[in-house]
Parts: structure tokens; sequence; C-alpha cells
DNA sequence: CCTGGAGTTGTCCTA
DNA sequence: TTAGGACAACTCCAG
């Protein structure tokens, strides 16, 4: 008999518990499904697609070619090929987006009606959201108690599952079953920019299972033993970077876990560990969120700020997304994101902080760029880190918090390593004047060759007076 | 039910 | 130059 397996964010062979779970029934049809018909407004965005591709040509590859590629509507689709190919059972690992949630309820209920078994498995948590709970049941709404004692003091983690060894998949190549449900094949998918804006992407990135573990020994290395003062600094080697890959599951936290504890035990755990691990712990608090409170990318947690006095202004959020502000540290965080589909985390902070606060434009606007232009777009990491920095989400942010981007940029780009990178156009000028042109006297600039308002924008924003107004906003709530 | 300590990531002013 | 305190008040969480 054969068991289908599919796959959605779980783009691996190791450590994928559908897959090991399907494969000891026998052989197995490897099937992925792009399904932009149920994700409403969340549907994948650009770079996000690109990775995508990528992800799938190389878990196609591992597969030795026998990964069915379709696209369309799973619930449809997944009943249809059950029945051309006589599967006997489904497997999946869960994904846990609303809307993917409820899908795959709708999945499973016609699937058993129709005899043919469906499991799902955990295959990109740690812990499940329905499992950190405080004692009295109801979910955590403050990270550190949700990650120390929701958390950490739970159920171990569960060991990585060795990839299966003696994978027996069915080959539909050319069969009329394979037409019969629509074999797509990967570029029949158009996951790929039709104008080639991913230059950038390409020379950043190597994508895939094999590619990532690679990664993550390479950061456990280089990057963990100064991790938890380096990974502040966007020009640092100090940031482990899975998160696309983590995203689409071409590693499993479980296995960052484990490599992690392993690393530590044998070169002495200590801060810069139980930092990264935490950051492990940001991603389930995310899940936990958006499982627990499903409008999550949409309604404010904190439900006052229903009232705040956003403001638009289209040229004012046209120049952050392009990284025109004239503030170069966002400038440089914004230009990283539109090249390289990444972000540094601190830079992210700054960047939110600067759209929401300063230019007091809603989060919404800032979360659907995110989305649209990064490779780790995901929409429980998103949703609430944008509710995290506006200060609406359920951590009480001291509605203080208003990031300066010329001091952190002091701070964290003493060089201007990273500003020189992404916005080289103002290389020339002195450490001192660099993190604000704006401030420089005429005579630096000169010296530069830098016209402010034609070289590099002056900048949009005075921060002191908008810090005060969004204050004095916050404050009227 | 009550109580008290704590809450990822900051900035600015003052002494 | 640098360190310390102010900046709201509230909710969360565990005992």
């Amino acid at each position: 008999m054969t068991r289908i397996v599919w796959f959605r964010q779980d783009l691996r062979l190791t450590d994928n518990p559908a897959l090991s779970a399907a494969s000891q029934h026998g052989s197995v049809l490897p099937v992925y499904i792009l399904d932009d018909t149920n994700a409403a407004d969340w549907a994948m965005g650009g770079a996000s697609r690109w990775w995508l591709h990528h992800s799938l040509q190389s878990l196609n590859h591992s597969l030795q070619g026998r990964l069915l590629l379709l696209r369309g509507d799973p619930l449809s689709l997944l009943p249809l090929l059950s029945e051309a190919i006589h599967a006997d059972g489904i497997h999946w690992n869960r994904c846990y987006e609303p809307w993917r949630i409820a899908r795959d309820a709708r999945l499973k209920e016609q699937l058993k009606d129709s005899g043919i078994a469906v499991e799902s498995h955990n295959g990109s948590l740690l812990w499940e959201p329905w499992q950190a709970l405080k004692q009295d049941g109801t979910p955590y709404k403050v990270f550190t108690p949700f990650w120390r004692k929701g958390c950490l003091l739970g159920a171990i983690p569960r060991q990585v599952i060795p990839a299966p060894s003696d994978l027996d998949c069915l080959s539909l190549g050319g069969s009329p079953y394979a037409r019969q449900v629509g074999d797509a094949g990967i570029t029949a998918l158009n996951l790929l920019p039709t104008i080639p804006w991913d230059q950038g992407m390409r020379a950043t990135w190597q994508i895939g299972e094999d590619a990532v573990r690679q990664r993550l020994r390479e950061f456990l290395d280089t990057g963990l033993g100064d991790y938890k003062q380096g990974r502040n600094f966007p020009a640092r080697p100090n940031v482990s970077r899975l998160s696309p890959h983590l995203h689409f599951g071409e590693i499993s936290p479980h296995q960052v876990w484990t490599e992690a504890q392993r690393h530590g035990a044998e070169n002495g755990a200590d801060e810069n560990l139980d930092c990264f691990l935490s950051e492990l712990g940001w991603r389930e608090f995310s899940y936990s969120l958006l499982y627990h409170h499903p409008t999550l990318m949409r309604d404010s947690l904190q439900s006052k700020f229903d009232h705040f006095p956003w403001q638009h202004d289209d040229a004012l959020l046209h120049a952050w997304q392009r990284g025109q502000t004239g503030f170069p540290l966002i400038d440089a965080g914004m230009r990283e994101l539109w090249q390289t589909g990444y972000m540094h985390n601190r830079v992210r902070m700054v960047v939110g902080s600067f759209l929401v606060k300063n230019l007091r434009t809603h989060w919404h606007r800032g979360e659907e760029w995110f989305w649209d232009c990064l490779v780790d777009a995901d929409l429980a990491a998103n949703s609430a880190s944008w509710q995290w920095i506006a200060g609406c989400g359920a951590d009480a942010a001291p509605y203080f918090r208003v990031f300066n981007p010329v001091t952190q940029s002091e701070r964290f780009d003493p060089q201007g390593d990273y500003i020189r990178r992404y916005v080289p156009e103002i290389a020339a000028l002195p450490d001192k004047y660099l993190h604000n042109p704006s401030a420089a006297p005429a005579g630096v600039l000169r010296e530069a060759g830098i016209v402010l308002g034609k070289d590099y924008p002056e900048a949009i924003v005075d921060l002191k007076d908008s810090r005060e107004q969004a204050l004095a906003a916050f404050k009227g709530l």
C-alpha cells in the first residue's frame, strides 16, 4: 500500500515525523501543493516564493526527482490523488496558521469519511501551543514565564529522527495518475520573478537541507561564542541566519536544539547558548500567540490601540520602503531587505520603531511590506514582532521605548561597516557624520562630495519632534 | 482573593 | 565623560 506524504513547511528528509511514519507502512508518494486558494490575504510574498522554488528543487533532488508538484486546492486535489493511486493514508506535519488549521481540519474530515487514514505529526515546534500553558490552563502572555516555566520545565523535546534509510518512493513520472490531478512541475509553479530582482538573493543564500546543516555547524563554531553581545551588531557574523530555513522546514527546531546542546556539552554551555536557545523560544512564543489569538495579524492585542491616531503619508511610506529616509541605518536595513530578502534583527527593531513611532504609520503597513520582501516571512513571527515593536502586543512594552536610529547606529555599527555596504553613496563621510548626514557641516559634506537632497536624502522627519508626538499620542490613549 | 515582584532589545537629562 | 534615575501605569504571573 502507498501512503501520501504531503510536504508543506517541512522540506527535509531528516527529522521529518510525517515522512518517517509514512515510510513504515510501505511505499510513499511525496507531494507538494502550491495553495493560493485558501490563504486569502496571506498568500506567500515574492521573496518567499523565490526561496520556495529553490527549496523544492533541493527536496526534489533529495527524493531522486520523485516529488510530485501541484498547484491548486488541496481540498480537492488530495482526495483525487488518493483515489487515483489507491493510497490508504496521508501523513503531514502540522502547520499553525489559522487558515491552514481550518483547511487541514476540513480535509481531515473529508478524507476520513472516504476511509483514508490521516495522521498529522509535530515537525516544527518544540512544544505544542496547547501544551505550554499556565497552571490554570490558559496561555501565557509574557515571554519569560512562557519560556522558563511553560517550555523549559515541560517535556524534553523529542529526539531527532534520522532520514528514512530505505525510502520507497512511488514514481508517477509520465503516468496517467499524475496527469489526472495535474502535475505542474516546478517551472509551472511560476515561483521565480519574471524580472531578475533576485540577483542579490542568489548571491546571499544557500538553500536546502544540506546547506542549512552546514550553516548551523558554521554558526555554532564561529558565531555562538560571542552571540549574546555580537548578535546586536549587524556587521558582525554572530547571528545564525537560520530563520528562512526554519520557516520552510529545511531544518527543524529539534535539530537546531540538539546540535546547539551538543555543542554546548562539548565546548561549555554558557549565557551565549542560553541566549541563542531563547531565540527558538521566541519563535515558539510567536506561534503560541498566533494559535491562541488567530487574528494576531490584524487586531492589536491591546484594543486601546484601535484608537491610536495613526498617520498615513504615501511619500513617507515609500521613502521607508525604498531606504530613502535620510537615516543611514534605516536605509541600510531597508536596502538589505530589498536586496537579500533578509534584515538583521537589531535593524528590524530600529526600522520598525521608526515606521510606527517616528512616522506614526500603522504597523500593518510594515507587516505587509515585510511579508512581501522577507525570505523568512512567517505569519506568527511577523505579526507578533510588529505588535511588539508597535507596543500593542501582549508584552507590556514600555511606552517610552522609541529607538533613536542615530544613537542605535552609533552604538551598533560604530565603524559604519554595515551602512557603507548598503548605502555606498555616503561611504566617504567620516564615521562621525556617517550616522546622520543631515547633521554634517557643509564643509564635511563638500569634502565627501555629497549634496544632500541629490546624492542622498535629507532626513525626512525630525527625530525629537516626532518622538514627542508619538509619546503624546500614546498618552492620549 | 490578595500580594508583590517583574516585564528582550531605550532615551534623555542631570549630577 | 559617565553613571544613575526618571519616564505611567498596568498587566501578568506565581506564591
